[in-house]
DNA sequence: GGCAGTGATTGATCGAGGTTAAGGCGCTCT
DNA sequence: AGAGCGCCTTAACCTCGATCAATCACTGCC
């Protein structure tokens, strides 16, 4: 039984697939594999020759990197409809620069980087969509680097909280957080226990209300002053 | 008068140009511009529109962030050979996503990234080189986010002297730092007063000796520890 | 020469966030 | 229901690196 209800709607309304013809698409289809993996499974690790890409159906993926004595900073995670490793494809190298665990029981597709690369060969469109997801990565990170080294862990924590909120602000400012506090805390940066005690702070001075994963941003106003100062 | 012997040669031996051919190469060479900046100058800054990358013939670039309070991260020193500035071609909002000065007087390129963009539409050959620098780029700043968060000062110090050394390292163990030192910490995001407490500290322990500007690598086998540990 | 400007060093102090340790709270699994 | 486990929280303490401040070394300039 396959998993996927109909992959090539699923794979068109992805960026990367989209300037493909039928029959290109048609051979994507046939070379990509359906992953599942249990909770705390391994995807790849770091250092791992490189021949696939990836595109999460369901459930979450950990990217992290580990410190010789076992640390463990998580770099992102991915959500349903995200593509990830696409980027490795064209380093030298060719190996993973980070590891990948499933956080939760996830369903994958699974490129082959060389069938990709021979579309790509053929489609310059392709070429540039490309370039340009790799473009807004670089400067995720970018801005990563710039948030560790010229702000505080406040600066992280709320900035964060912000990023969470819903497009539509209007309608609600509470937040459900779907990872556990320790995860999103090595993303950020910060030690699980100054995690807590930073929101316990924020808490105290009224600008949000914890109740277990569900955090209200009660004073957007001052939520924003802090991760603009 | 022109400050390009031989512009041809240059790009030529430049790998995102070595896949064009003559007749290409001539537009680019026709649309390029030469720039000379003094100390101190300022190429481009953070947010403004990007309609240009560049190749730095002599000189050195510092890109650079600022926080709101002015403070200021050095994020890469661009040497002579080096492009910069080549990603941002691709990004959608297409404005710079750092500033950029002159350290000292340089002379440099400008291409402008319309014409490029143009040939590589012709040029897949082009696409996978650039896609293979921007690929490299975002390993490197996962690098540098890794040593950020997982490793303290004294290692990313350390690596970056390591990295310093020339290939052949049995011919020398002296490395003469051609930038301010204050620059070379904020690149590793350490104050100057930090990082001037860890050499003495790694000369206090016979690791290296500091003449000024001249780090004379005296206990290899010793850094190479600290900077794996 | 003297003097202002710039960068490097050194010492004293401070503080954000890490570390260690000890509960508490909500799960699931018998 | 109770035991066990994972995750979160709270508190006491500590450390690394930042901050503040003074001095020094070097360079260009009148």
């Amino acid at each position: 039984m396959t998993i996927i209800g109909d992959p090539a709607q699923l794979l068109r309304r992805n960026y990367l697939f989209s300037a493909l013809d039928d029959a290109q698409l048609r051979t994507v289809i046939a070379s990509m594999q359906e992953i599942s993996l249990d909770e705390g499974r391994i995807l790849f690790e770091h250092g791992q020759p490189a021949d696939k890409f990836f595109l999460l159906c369901e459930g979450q993926i950990k990217l992290y990197r580990l410190s010789e004595e076992g640390d463990e900073k998580v770099i992102e995670i991915v959500r349903p409809g995200q593509m990830f490793a696409e980027a490795v494809m064209f380093m030298s190298g060719k190996v993973y620069p980070v590891n990948a665990d499933a956080l939760v029981k996830s369903r994958l597709l699974a490129f082959p980087n060389a069938v990709y690369k021979d579309l790509l060969r053929n489609s310059v469109d392709a070429c540039f969509r490309l370039m340009a997801d790799m473009s807004q990565r670089l400067h995720q990170r970018l801005n990563e680097i710039d948030s560790l080294t010229l702000h505080n862990a406040t600066y992280r924590l709320v900035s964060y909280l912000l990023g969470e909120l819903p497009e539509d602000v209007l309608a609600s400012t509470e937040i459900v957080l779907t990872t556990p506090k320790h995860i999103i805390a090595s993303q950020l940066s910060i030690k699980p226990e100054t995690f807590s005690r930073i929101l316990t702070r924020l808490a105290r001075d009224g600008l949000i209300v914890v109740r277990g994963n569900s955090i209200v941003l009660s004073d957007l106003e001052r939520l924003r002053q802090v991760s603009e100062l």
